[in-house]
DNA sequence: ATCTGACCTTTTTTATAATTTGGTCAAAAA
DNA sequence: TTTTTGACCAAATTATAAAAAAGGTCAGAT
């Protein structure tokens, strides 16, 4: 890795927490300069503006998302159990990285948050493919019956989203939520989780 | 019906129409007193404040959605139809009154919506209830397996909920979503419809 | 019992000034 | 040449104050 690479990490890295923990639009480039000791205008040296940056940030949290995502699914056997890892690992990812708001956005002012929404619509195709290749894998051992695998995929992942956006909208008055809303979530994925399951081994 | 009832009646219908329309924070008492042709001073006779008023607004649309959600359930026999009909009903209230912000409420100023707050979690209950009976009727039919209808109630309206925040919120740029987008709401919930059936009638 | 005009108070809008932020650039430092 | 800086700018954000509009009250008219 180069020398100019490192410190794109770096700068990358120190973003990251300013973002997750203050948010995007309340974290300025000067904050995070000063925070690696160096001037603003050296950022642009190695990110052209802001926008450029946040999309960095935002293409290794995802990253890093889906190399963990590989690595949970090491000796797990049946499509139960992959999928309840997958939802605490998306648990793990939602109380992580809630403050950048990337999949709801509302209220944010729009700009930045348009820019990331190319990577999420790209992470959200990887994610449906990888499940797709878990459903693909369980038609194939018998364990469920022949679905559409690819519409299932999507349908399974949109209603975890939409659980998640449920709980936060109707059951959080608070301006960030705890532990109970993530907990409450994972909750319903789970029993949701459950009867998916059953009706993909039904035949249609 | 008494006089007072009917002018109230009046008021509640022109509020109706305008709620629908502007929404509630866009909607004055002065608007909803010309339009019966009084003086605004007149509406607090009946109404003691704008809170009051929009209660009785909200109340108004949910008993007619109960009203109407009995009545279609006329003549069906399977879960399936009885489900359907459920979704395109709903389909026909949220493209009525989306202006309402009746679920979501975010960005709407406070004190209003939690004063609907009661309302809606009486609705979601009532709704609840509905659904489980279905249910409890399914399972001693023996079409669908011995689950726990009260959970299983809950669970697939939470998710019919969370499928209409998620394309809300993933897919509409705009300020307010068009037919697409309804379209595209029901179409999800149809098919999560589909599957879940299926899985109820899996045994645990 | 129902309604009105006049009035009050609190919010919301609007207009404007002050500040901050994202971003640039020539020149210095490494 | 590569990296960093201080000085600077324009656009966006915030702070402040004035104006308007909103919700709500009340004594008295109908």
């Amino acid at each position: 890795m180069s020398e100019l690479d490192k410190k794109r990490e770096l700068i990358v890295e120190s973003a990251i927490k300013r973002f997750s923990h203050f948010g995007i639009q309340k974290t300025t480039m000067n904050e995070i300069a000063d925070d690696i000791s160096v001037t603003q205008p050296a950022l642009y040296y190695y990110f052209p503006d802001k926008m450029t940056l946040v999309i960095a940030v935002v293409e290794r949290i995802m990253n890093q998302y889906f190399e963990e995502l590989h690595k949970c699914m090491d000796g797990l056997q049946s499509l139960e159990e992959e999928f309840y890892c997958i939802l605490t690992l998306r648990k793990k990812f939602m109380e992580r990285y809630f403050m950048l708001k990337l999949t709801d956005a509302t209220q944010e002012v729009g700009q930045i948050h348009d820019s990331c929404q190319p990577i999420m619509k790209n992470a959200h195709i990887k994610e449906a493919a990888f499940v797709t290749g878990l459903l693909e894998k369980a038609v194939n051992n018998g364990s469920i019956s022949k679905i559409d695998p690819q519409k299932m995929s999507e349908l399974y992942i949109d209603i975890l989203t939409g659980l998640s956006m449920f709980v936060f909208i109707t059951k959080n008055k608070k301006l960030f939520p705890g532990n109970e809303e993530f907990e409450a979530i994972l909750k319903k994925q789970e029993e949701f989780t459950q009867v998916f399951i059953s009706g993909l081994k039904m035949s249609k």
